[in-house]
DNA sequence: GTACGACCTGCCGTTACGTCCGATTCAAGG
DNA sequence: CCTTGAATCGGACGTAACGGCAGGTCGTAC
């Protein structure tokens, strides 16, 4: 039979914890002497062990409590936090990478707006879709995505420029940018499903945010959006 | 300018959130109106997206705080955050490994005693010890394993037969099993610095939570132990 | 006798909000 | 203009697993 104080340095626990564990039911000492203080047998610390070892599986106290009273829970609640415990391993990487791609950034003074474009991202493409974008943009290869990148500038460029000098919507001119832009879109769309609707809810709705990261104005994208729509129209 | 309704819906965050940023100083409205309701401007906007990346890194709101302040401090943290959460990754993939051990063991109904003894092992040994000790079992493979585990077994029998019949410590007898019994604890402790002293701590300790795993009683193995060192002091 | 350590109960603090409350206030319809 | 339902307000309490402190009791050693 143990105090409490031996009971905790024998195991590495603390007494806080055991009393907590006392006071929820979860490891009641043996017995009570007289005067209240508690003592602890060779059952409730193989108990405790028991405990311990569920705990660094990052279970619930409940959950051990319920795992503990019925026999053959045990089995289950394991894989079932085998499973959690993989999910958890999974998310944490997704999370790194996104971390490393965003300190491998070139521009270090822009981790913020960097940021602001991460959570936009998350609010408008579902994971499936963030996972299959990502994929489409590995599979392409970073020389293609910085070419894509130039080639957008220059397309915006030149719809803008058909804005401004006020160019038919459907002039052979207006229509080429506007197919080059499509295309250009479609080569990191194809393979999610929705990223298409997804990508302009996020255009419509944030083209302030984004210009802030662009060489033009939210004026002048949202003039270009629309312009880019009058020619599809056109095309019929 | 947004109504912070708005503004959770448009986030994705709940309106309980965005009052809790406001309460603590975080992100507060850029105005109130005469009546008191919270009115939400591009510049909270953003502020918010910044917040909720950073949220998902896992960083606490004080941090993100205090981040969002000084200009210069995103890097570092963002690259002690990346830190942090390869460590967590590590200690997750640990446990994975270990539950899956647990999960794989023979005897379903073995559970709880596992349990106890995976925490008996952590209490005694460090987590560099129990990675050799995990990697010579590997090394050693499962056949060996089990091989050491029938070995082990007639070791104690014979050393038992020893106490019992009061055979001398100096025998050839007493001298062959101890060798053999001090080889084989060998064969798993060379890899890791300060393991036998472990050991020896555990199972002085503990030969009652040990003995429960085994065919003999804590007094027997009580008794061998003592037998054992006996002979060790014998042979000088 | 008293000093010291170990123990007791009870209460507040932690994180990032969720939930519920009663009291206003807004927007739309009759 | 009045009503009604939805949105908003501030405040309070709850969460998980303890940590830490206060004030009191107990046992032992000097």
């Amino acid at each position: 039979m143990w105090t409490i104080g031996q009971l905790a340095q024998a195991t590495r626990t603390t007494v806080r914890a055991l009393r907590h564990y006392d006071e929820i039911g979860l490891l009641r000492p043996t017995e009570r002497t007289p005067n209240g203080h508690r003592r602890y047998g060779p059952e409730d610390l193989r108990r405790l062990y028991r405990i311990r070892s569920l705990r660094t599986f990052g279970m619930s106290l409940e959950e051990i409590a319920s795992s503990l009273e019925v026999p053959g829970a045990m089995e289950t609640l394991l894989h079932a936090q085998l499973a959690i415990l993989s999910h958890r391993a999974e998310e944490l990487d997704a999370l790194k990478t996104q971390l490393t791609r965003l300190l491998d950034h070139d521009d270090p003074d822009d981790y913020l707006k960097a940021l602001e474009m991460m959570a936009m991202f998350d609010a408008y493409f579902t994971p499936e879709q963030q996972d299959s974008l990502a994929a489409r943009r590995e599979a392409l290869g970073p020389e293609a995505v910085e070419s894509a990148k130039m080639q957008f500038r220059t397309l915006v460029e030149t719809l803008l420029a058909c804005v401004r000098t006020g160019v038919a919507p459907d002039s052979a001119e207006a229509r080429e940018a506007v197919a080059q832009w499509d295309a250009l879109g479609a080569a990191f769309h194809t393979a999610g499903a929705g990223t298409e609707t997804a990508t302009r809810r996020m255009w419509d709705e944030n083209s302030e945010e984004i210009s802030a990261r662009m060489p033009w104005s939210a004026e002048e994208l949202r003039g270009v959006v629309a312009f880019a729509d009058a020619v599809r129209a056109a095309r019929g």
